[in-house]
DNA sequence: GCCTGACCTTCCAGCGACTGGAACCCTTAT
DNA sequence: ATAAGGGTTCCAGTCGCTGGAAGGTCAGGC
């Protein structure tokens, strides 16, 4: 299958394939014209990029990952570190962004939002 | 001031102080032998970019709140609108990083971590 | 007057994960 | 013969810094 398929297939823009195999994520075949032919491992490999990439696991953990994956004789102790690592990271991030989701809050819904310059929110920036 | 006292006080590291007045958002005199010399004005700014950039507006909000900040004839709807936008968006990212969450918890809790190569992470991403 | 060390300067490159665009080749149908 | 719709490579840009190289400046001690 040439490479316009398998985005169709797969939901990965064909631009993100090519750069998938720029960084040596995937490895798929050509043919004689120079056009990628994509085996079926390949796309099970880009399914499961999708699926590492939709929980937000970044390109270096994919490829950890899919080297687990690939290797038979893993220990699922080494999967789960990774995933709990990223897990945590996750949990942080939340708890950053709702800290600034409160102060955001609070000052949008103590701004008047009309035509009158008086602005809680720029007071409370500019820290007077 | 100079730029190394600066930073001290605002703790805005000196790069990226450099850095803002690179891309126009502050505009420090200068020195005889070419030292970056930073007047009130300048650190107040910076500090209004610190605590902008700490509630997670981008670098082109900032410039929009800064220049609303200095325009007396502002109206606050104007800020309350570039604010709200912001908190819709940490809102939207908030479910998307919960929603992980929720995946990664159940997939995490459910991998027993030992020596053997089952994993039912793997096991999700591949989608067998 | 010189040395050292801590400042300061500019400029260029790199991060992560794509994305857009230019310039060009291949295939298929009309 | 041509046009549409694939495919290819390569380069540049995104965002917000950050690191490093190469060099100028300043203050204090000898």
């Amino acid at each position: 299958m040439n490479i316009g398929g398998v985005a169709k297939r797969t939901g990965i823009p064909v631009k993100t394939i090519r750069y998938y195999e720029d960084i040596n994520l995937i490895n798929p075949l050509r043919d004689t014209n120079g056009y990628r032919v994509f085996r079926d491992t390949d796309m099970h490999k880009l399914a499961f990029l999708g699926r590492a990439r939709a929980l937000g696991f970044s390109i270096e953990d994919c490829r950890t990952l899919m080297a687990l994956y690939e290797d038979e004789g893993r220990a699922s102790a080494d999967v789960k570190r990774v995933a709990q690592e990223h897990l945590n990271q996750i949990e942080e991030k939340i708890t950053q962004l709702q800290s600034m989701q409160a102060t955001l809050n609070e000052l949008v819904s103590s701004c008047a939002g009309d035509n009158r310059p008086d602005c809680p929110i720029l007071r409370d920036l500019a820290a007077q």
